[in-house]
DNA sequence: TTGAAAGCGGTACCAG
DNA sequence: CTGGTACCGCTTTCAA
């Protein structure tokens, strides 16, 4: 047991007054006299007493613990979220529990669990990329912690979501390469049923639609976004009749293999790629994209934290419930590299 | 209040039984009848019923809580060492709080007490580099609250630590390039009280004697880590009467800085470069340096954390307190490009 | 101004 | 096999 922690009652007892009136005494409550208030305090500072929270907590009902799950913290999009979310938290009074579900949907369940077992008071989620079945959320609902998702989201009803609208992002991107030029522009996109890939489409096709091209789906591929599918990807993608002259990437990752793999089979060919992320090693890379579309990942986690503690605190002000539910859309937007 | 959440008294008065029961009955105490224990476990399930773990964590006095308090998130170095932390954490039904210091002392003295309120089991620090007094740290010990200390770790008696041995990579890095050729190689380190710093000097100065070569001190310089100070320290280097033909860099990140202020005004005054950390993205990058010491991230947050756990458990077994203190330094090892 | 006592949600011991 | 009860450390009425 956490010994050589001094509690109140050991100070009650040195001073031989109730406890309950060194409690009041460390909390300035008015009605205690000047004088014990001050031996009191006097003697907490001695002892070196901290009040244990624990004890605050059960007593409150609140941890001031915001628990946070993400896929993995590789990729320098989660560790900027991360940061913005440590923001908000800590001028807020608020410590993050930190848990990757190594986008493994077992892992997530049990993160899930753990938290819910630590009593956070609430969680801010950027889903396991394939996860498909959402119990483990649901269930937070009966315990009563909220929970706001970001980034990768969960198709699900009546939930608080924080999310970068790709599809201006992806506009933004094929206009640029029309721009340049090109004609014929190859999409390769991530796992079809992902909200983010369908959002690319979206865009990539409403590009088209403004600039009077026509969609031509054969130009659009799919990856699992292991290397290996990239590549295979890319294959497809040059494999058409119609030759590419650019491709927009799903992914800087994907963007890094798919450059690596045209400059192994096909130096001489120049295609130009733009893709999403931007992540920051970008202007260092031997071959790098055009431009990358900007996700804002500190301000989604900013923006998620805000939401968060705004729904935690209405619980615990016990406000009438409202079935109001946030849904915050930050703009993508596309940066040009030289 | 948390509402929504039963509570075994709930489960109790439904059933008809003492609460105590319940609680037995939930823990598949031996003495139970298989007809309550059904029906409690019935209930319970049905009820959504999740021991409330904060009320465990006061009675038991541990919260199955570690906190991590790093620099930062953005060098890969750290993500990679909480995908440690976490493994063992995980494995133990530990729990990860995380707080970033910003290599800020002040932030750090923040998140030390934060997470001393949270009632850690214990604390796994890599110190903020400019932190020179270590009270914040002293003051743990009367709260019994155990620290490791893994890469950065401050210059006191009697802790934990884990570590890796920058002497060994350095050797291997510095007789790496004399084995190219090189015979006048300069050291831009960090800064000079940084133990990291200390050691990497060290390991230079060793390779040179092994090989029977002078220790030149004016091919050293240090500089604060910052891009200003990286260029100048490579500015100050390229000064000297002796001409250098390779340089060992303290960090990978130094070294892109100077890589790229070496294109800037040089192109073709070739230099090679060797570095520190062995990030990730180094193989994409334009300009890389030739080969980089790793020093196995992921490895150290898992030791540090193995040790943390075992100091914990015997604060809870009650064993003799021994005096002994961890120190595991592992090998750093040079890793050559292409 | 202060003390006594009831919880917060559990665990664990002691009787029956 | 089950109920009663004390206790973990603290906050907060209710009385005095």
């Amino acid at each position: 047991m956490t010994k050589g922690m001094p509690t109140i009652k050991e100070i009650a007892k040195k001073l031989n007054i109730s406890f309950s009136t060194v409690s009041r005494a460390l909390h300035d409550h008015p009605s205690i006299g000047l004088g014990t208030k001050l031996k009191v305090k006097k003697l907490a500072e001695e002892m070196g007493y901290e009040p244990n929270q624990t004890a605050v907590f059960l007593q409150q009902g609140r941890t001031f613990t915001i628990g946070v799950i993400l896929p993995h913290l590789a990729e320098s999009f989660f560790p900027a979220a991360i940061s913005g979310i440590e923001e908000v938290a800590i001028e807020n009074n608020y410590v993050v529990l930190l848990g990757q579900s190594l986008d493994s949907i077992e892992r997530e369940i049990m993160l899930v669990e753990s938290m819910r077992k630590h009593r956070v008071d609430g969680l801010i989620i950027s889903m396991a990329k394939n996860t498909n079945s959402y119990e483990h959320f649901e269930k937070l609902k009966i315990n009563n912690i909220p929970i706001v998702f970001f980034d990768c989201i969960p198709n699900m009803k009546d939930i608080h979501t924080v999310s970068c609208n790709m599809i201006s992002g992806s506009i933004q991107a094929v206009s640029y390469l029309l721009k340049k030029g090109h004609r014929v522009i190859g999409l390769i996109n991530g796992p079809e049923k992902l909200t983010a890939s369908k959002e690319r489409l979206d865009g990539y096709q409403k590009a088209l639609l403004k600039n009077r091209l026509k969609f031509d789906p054969s130009l659009v591929v799919n990856s699992d976004l292991t290397k290996k599918g990239n590549i295979n990807a890319l294959q497809n993608i040059l494999k058409n009749k119609r030759k590419v002259s650019a491709i927009v990437a799903f992914h800087d990752n994907l963007a890094l293999d798919i450059m690596q793999e045209l400059e192994n089979i096909n130096k001489e060919h120049k295609i130009s790629i733009v893709s999403y992320a931007n992540l920051p090693m970008m202007p260092f890379l031997k071959y790098k994209p055009d431009a990358s579309v900007e996700q804002f990942p500190f301000l989604q986690g900013k923006k998620a934290t805000e939401i968060l503690l705004d729904i935690i605190n209405n619980k615990f002000k016990e406000t009438i419930e409202n079935n109001a539910f946030y849904k915050i859309i930050l703009d993508s937007k596309l940066i040009e590299y030289d």
